[in-house]
DNA sequence: TTTCTTTATCGTAATATTGCAATATTAAGT
DNA sequence: ACTTAATATTGCAATATTACGATAAAGAAA
């Protein structure tokens, strides 16, 4: 127990279950939007604007890094990294695909 | 620890957040799918549909209700509840607003 | 090479989430 | 009142998440 049964559901359930992972807990939204607004690449300085300790918003945006959402240089002592637009759209249109159907003939 | 330290965060993020968090399971968004997907009130049956133990999707429901997203009958017997519509789109603007704002001048 | 700076990983503690069996509750039907 | 059917609540076990101090690793700079 304490595991959730993902074999149960569908893919594209699973999918947006994994998505909306990363968006649950306010300190990745905040990097996310962060970074997404920056005009280049960022290099570092997330742990000042953010509030969280450096192991933690490494812990953050590795979580952010596995579902693709970042892309960039991450080798060496500065990393340089932005958001990965592709992958960005593609996660847009699922959330829009999921709120887009419903019907209203009801109570 | 092991709570999130939400005081440290934006009204708004933390509504998306919250909203996040509810399709962080694959079996809230498998429920929100079918009754969203309903010409009509959903009146039980949601047990045998997903695949989970009556209390689990009474603790998902629960969940969902909590956000908003339900609105309906919730006394007696025969629960009679479908989307709350207004709410929906509420969070839909949400996470496209969230989705929205995006720079590409970068790697 | 030594030092400094930056990011990653480890270890651990606190809390949250998930799931279900057992039981309680609620209201309808008899 | 008694039974039945549907949903909620309780209690508990297993796992996941969050956070951070300590430490490691990897370059850059001296």
């Amino acid at each position: 127990m304490g595991t959730s049964k993902t074999y149960i559901f569908s893919p594209k359930q699973n999918e947006l279950e994994r998505a909306a992972k990363v968006l649950a807990h306010p300190a990745r939204v905040a990097i996310l939007e962060y970074i997404s607004k920056q005009d280049a690449c960022i290099c570092n300085d997330l742990v000042d604007i953010i509030g969280l300790s450096q192991p933690t918003i490494s812990q953050h945006l590795n979580e952010i890094k596995k579902i693709g959402l970042l892309k960039g240089n991450f080798e060496g002592k500065n990393l340089c990294y932005c958001i990965n637009q592709e992958r960005w759209e593609e996660l847009q249109l699922t959330f829009q695909a999921f709120f887009t159907n419903i019907n209203q003939n009801c109570c």
